[in-house]
DNA sequence: GGTCTGACCGGCG
DNA sequence: ACGCCGGCCAGAC
């Protein structure tokens, strides 16, 4: 089989951008929607590679408790959360403000 | 070439 | 309620 396998690196950075403005979601979401065989640890890892692309908004990714994790990871320690304050993001104490409300599941959205 | 960590998550004690 | 550990894949030392 010449095909590639299991690039998931390249599936999470797909869902990354259905990401929609305005919106957020968590590693394990990407991680289910994608399925078996793939857990958010590896999502994590991906978007280490994902960030350096400015066509995924790595930003728009968050954990579980909405919280930042990966913003220490940006070129700046406010970067991520400036980049969701652009897009209408509110983010209080390196965390989402209305997560729930703003959080965005590939699962459910892409599902239908 | 083996071992460990890594932006997590969920289950179990 | 809190802490620890296991799990999934891949890259780095």
């Amino acid at each position: 089989m010449t095909e590639k396998k299991t690039n998931f690196f390249d599936e999470v950075y797909q869902v990354a951008r259905l990401i929609p403005k305005g919106r957020v979601t968590s590693y394990g979401a990407i991680a289910s929607y994608l399925g078996s065989g793939i857990s958010s640890r590896m999502v994590g890892w991906a978007m280490n590679a994902a960030f350096a692309d400015t066509s995924v908004p790595a930003h728009r990714v968050v954990n579980r408790n909405g919280v930042l994790t990966g913003k220490h990871h940006f070129p700046g320690e406010n970067q991520m959360q400036k980049l969701l304050e652009s897009e209408e993001i509110l983010v209080k104490n390196d965390k989402v403000v209305d997560f729930k409300v703003l959080y965005w599941d590939p699962a459910r959205e892409l599902k239908l």
